[in-house]
DNA sequence: TGTACATCAGTGAACGCGCGTTCACTGATGTAC
DNA sequence: TGTACATCAGTGAACGCGCGTTCACTGATGTAC
C-alpha cells in the first residue's frame, strides 16, 4: 500500500525506504508532496508549508497537487500527522533506553519521565516539525485524524505512562484526567518555552534543567494527597468534593 | 508623556483613557497604531497584525506608520508588550481576590495558584493577544524590552510567587530555577493546549480542570525532597548532586 | 491480439489578492532674528 | 510682532512579490470487446 509509506527518515529509528521506481506518471505524488511539505515544515514551521514550493521541489506543476489534496490545509494536515508520528518515535527511543530496576513504582515513574524527555527533545531537535504537529489548520475530520493501525502517538504514550502510575498505586484513578492534562501541559510548555528566545537558557544548562523539571512534574502527579500528610493544606480543586 | 499611554481598556481594571484631542497632525499616531494593532491581534493573533490595515483603521495612509516604526516587526513588538502588560493586569485581578488565611505557607501557595489562574484565564479570554505576547518577531532590543517604571510583568509576578514559597520554607533556594521553569512551562502549556481544538474540553469542565491542574503543579513545586520521605525514590536530576 | 474509448494524472497560462516598502511630494508646525 | 526658513508628519501612487486557486488542455494508462 504506497499510501501508507509516511516514514521520513528523520531519525535513524526509521528504516523503511520509499520506493525508488515511479511506475505510473509520477507514481507516488501524494507522498512526495507530503515529504516536501515535511522538509518545508522543518525549515520554517507550519507557515512555511507552501503548496507551490512543495510542488516545485517535487518537480511538478503546482496544479498537480490538487489531484491529491483538496486544498493547502489538507497538505498541512498530512504533514502534521507525520510530525506527530515522528514525535512518538522519538519518545519511543527514550523508552528503549531505560534500564529497569526491580521496583515497579520506580519504573513507572521512569516510564513517565522518559516519555516527557522524548517529547521535549523532539521539540528541540525538530522545532519546525514540532510546531506543525500542533498547529491545527481547520478542524480535523474524524476519519482523517484516526491513526494508522498500530501507529504510536504522543498522547497514546502519555496514557500508557499514566496507566502505569495507576497500576503501581502512585496515582488515584479519580485524578487521572487532571494528571493527564497537567503532565501534557507541563511538558508541552517546556517544549514551547525553553527553545524560544524568551528564555535564552545557556545550552549547556539545558539537559539538567529539563531533567529537573521532568522530575518536578512527576512529583506533582504522584505526591500524596494533601489530607493524608504534608505540612500545609492545599485546597482541593475548586467546586469538587 | 504621551508615549507611555499604553492602556487598552480590555479589562475594567484599566481606567486610564487616551486623550481625545489631536493637537498636532494626528497628535498620537504611534499609540493609535499600537491600539489598532492590539485590536487586530485580538481578532486574529500575531499574524493578523498588518501594517496597512492598522493604518486604515486609524484613518491614515499606510506610509505614515513609517514615521513611528522602522518596519512591521516593530509594531508587532509594541503590541506584544501591551499584551504582556494586559496579562500581568489580569493576574493581578486574581491576586486581589484572594482571602488571606492566617497560615503563611497556605497563603504563599494561594499566591502562586492565583498567579497561574490569571495566566491561564487571560489565555482563554484573549487568545489572540496571548499568542501575540509570546510571539517573538526578531530578537527584542534590550533597551526596547525593558519594562516601564513600575509596570507589572507576568514573569515578575511568577518570581514574586516563588520568593513567597522560599520565604514560607516550602521551596529550597537550590531548586529555584527548576521550580520557576516548571511552573511557567506548566501554566503556559495549559494556556496553549486547553483552548486548542486538540483537546476539545467541554467548557463546563474547564474551571475545575484548570484549578485541579494548578493545585497539582503547586504540589510538585513544594513536595518534600524524595530523600526525606515518600514511598519511592525519584532519582535526582541527571548529572546533578 | 488489436483497437476504441473512458479515465486519470499531469501541464501551463492566467486570475486576483493583499501585502511591505519606496519614492517624491505637500502642508503644517516650531523657531531664529 | 512679523517674516524666512528648517523641520517634521503626513500623502498617494507605484513597485515587486509570491501566494492559492481556476481553467481549459494534453498525454499516458487501463479496459471492454
Amino acid at each position: 500500500l504506497p499510501g501508507e509509506v509516511y516514514d521520513v527518515n528523520i531519525f535513524s529509528v526509521t528504516s523503511v525506504d520509499l520506493p525508488e521506481s515511479h511506475p505510473y506518471h509520477h507514481g507516488d505524488l501524494r507522498n512526495a508532496l507530503v515529504e516536501a511539505g515535511v522538509e518545508l515544515a522543518r525549515e520554517g514551521g507550519p507557515g512555511a508549508i507552501v503548496l507551490r514550493e512543495a510542488a516545485r521541489r517535487v518537480g511538478v506543476s503546482a496544479t498537480a497537487a490538487y489531484r491529491h489534496f483538496h486544498a493547502l490545509p489538507d497538505l498541512v494536515q498530512a504533514v502534521a500527522h507525520v510530525g506527530q508520528l515522528a514525535m512518538a518515535r522519538r519518545m519511543e527511543v527514550e523508552l528503549a533506553q531505560r534500564v529497569p530496576s526491580g521496583d515497579a513504582a520506580h519504573d513507572a515513574v521512569e516510564f513517565l519521565i522518559a516519555v516527557g524527555r522524548g517529547y521535549v527533545r523532539f521539540a528541540f531537535e525538530e522545532p519546525g516539525l514540532f510546531m506543525t504537529a500542533f498547529s491545527h489548520p481547520g478542524t480535523t475530520t474524524e476519519e482523517e485524524a484516526r491513526n494508522e493501525e498500530g501507529e504510536p502517538s504522543p498522547y497514546g504514550l502519555l496514557v500508557t505512562s499514566l496507566d502505569g502510575l495507576v497500576d503501581a498505586g502512585l496515582l488515584e484513578a479519580s485524578e487521572y484526567d487532571i494528571a493527564a492534562t497537567t503532565a501534557w501541559a507541563a511538558v508541552h510548555g517546556l517544549s514551547t518555552l525553553l527553545p524560544s528566545p524568551i528564555m535564552a537558557i545557556p545550552p549547556e544548562q539545558l539537559p539538567d534543567l529539563i531533567e529537573g523539571c521532568l522530575v518536578l512534574i512527576a512529583r506533582g502527579l504522584i505526591a500524596p494527597r494533601p489530607s493524608s500528610r504534608g505540612p500545609q493544606n492545599l485546597r482541593s480543586p475548586h467546586g469538587t468534593g
